[in-house]
DNA sequence: CAGGATCCGACCTGATACTG
DNA sequence: CAGTATCAGGTCGGATCCTG
C-alpha cells in the first residue's frame, strides 16, 4: 500500500457530488429523515441520496436509524467518528471560501472550472 | 449561489484521481520536471498528468515554467498561494491516516469502498 | 522532452417507474 | 415514507499515436 492512498481515501468520503452537502445538512441540524434531506437539498433525487448515504454508513460517517412503523421512518446523523470530520470539512470549507473570492479576482465573476478552454 | 457551492469548488481542487499525489509530490520536493513528476508517479500517463496539471495551473495551485530549449524543459511548482492548501492536505491527511486503520477495525485489511455489498 | 489529439471503456449521475 | 430496479446520458480515466 502506497502513502498517498490514505489520501485518496480520505477524499473518498467526501467525493461523490453529494457528500458535502449531506454532510454539511446533516452537521447543521442534526438528525434528519430522508424525506427532510430530499427537501434541504431540492436537486438531489432519491437515488443519488440513497446512494450517497449507504456509502456515507459504510464509511461509519453516518448513522442509519430505521423504526419498523407502518408509515417507515429512517433517520439518519452523524456519528461520533463522523464528528472527527468536522474540522476537516470546516478547514476545506473555509479555504474554498477564501478560493472562489481568489478566483473571482483572476478571472471575473466567471466560470469556475478551466471547461473548455481551447477554443 | 449556494453556500455549498464553496464546498465543491474547494473539493474540485482535490478531486481528480491524481492531483493529491501531484500535489504531495510538489509539496515534498518542491520544484520538479515533466518528467520527474512521471518517474515520481509511475502509474500516471502523460495526458493524465498534463490534464491535471493544467487543471492546478488554471486554479493557481501550481505554478509551470517552460524553458523554450531544445530539449523542452518544464517546471512545475507549488504556488504561493496553493501552500495555503498544505494545511488543508494535512488535515485531509492525518484523517485519512486514522480512517484507514478505522476502516480495518470495522470490516478486517479488506477492500475500502462498499463495492457491490448488494449479494 | 513535453505535450496535443483521438478513441474507447468504465464509472458516475440522473429520470422514471415500481415496491414494502 | 423510504427506498430499489432499470435504463440512458455524460464525464472521467487511460491507451495509443502524433507534433514541435
Amino acid at each position: 500500500m502506497k502513502e498517498y492512498c490514505k489520501f485518496e481515501s480520505a477524499l473518498d468520503i467526501l467525493i461523490g457530488k453529494w457528500k458535502p452537502v449531506i454532510l454539511l445538512q446533516l452537521i447543521s441540524n442534526g438528525t434528519m429523515r430522508f424525506s427532510e434531506l430530499q427537501k434541504a437539498i431540492p436537486d438531489i433525487n432519491k437515488k443519488m441520496l440513497a446512494q450517497q448515504l449507504r456509502e456515507l454508513e459504510y464509511n461509519d460517517i453516518v448513522l442509519r436509524v430505521a423504526y419498523n412503523q407502518v408509515p417507515p421512518k429512517v433517520e439518519y446523523s452523524i456519528s461520533d467518528y463522523g464528528k472527527g470530520l468536522s474540522t476537516v470539512l470546516q478547514a476545506l470549507n473555509d479555504w474554498g471560501e477564501a478560493h472562489v473570492e481568489h478566483m473571482n479576482e483572476l478571472y471575473g465573476e466567471e466560470r469556475s472550472g478551466p471547461g473548455e478552454l481551447d477554443s
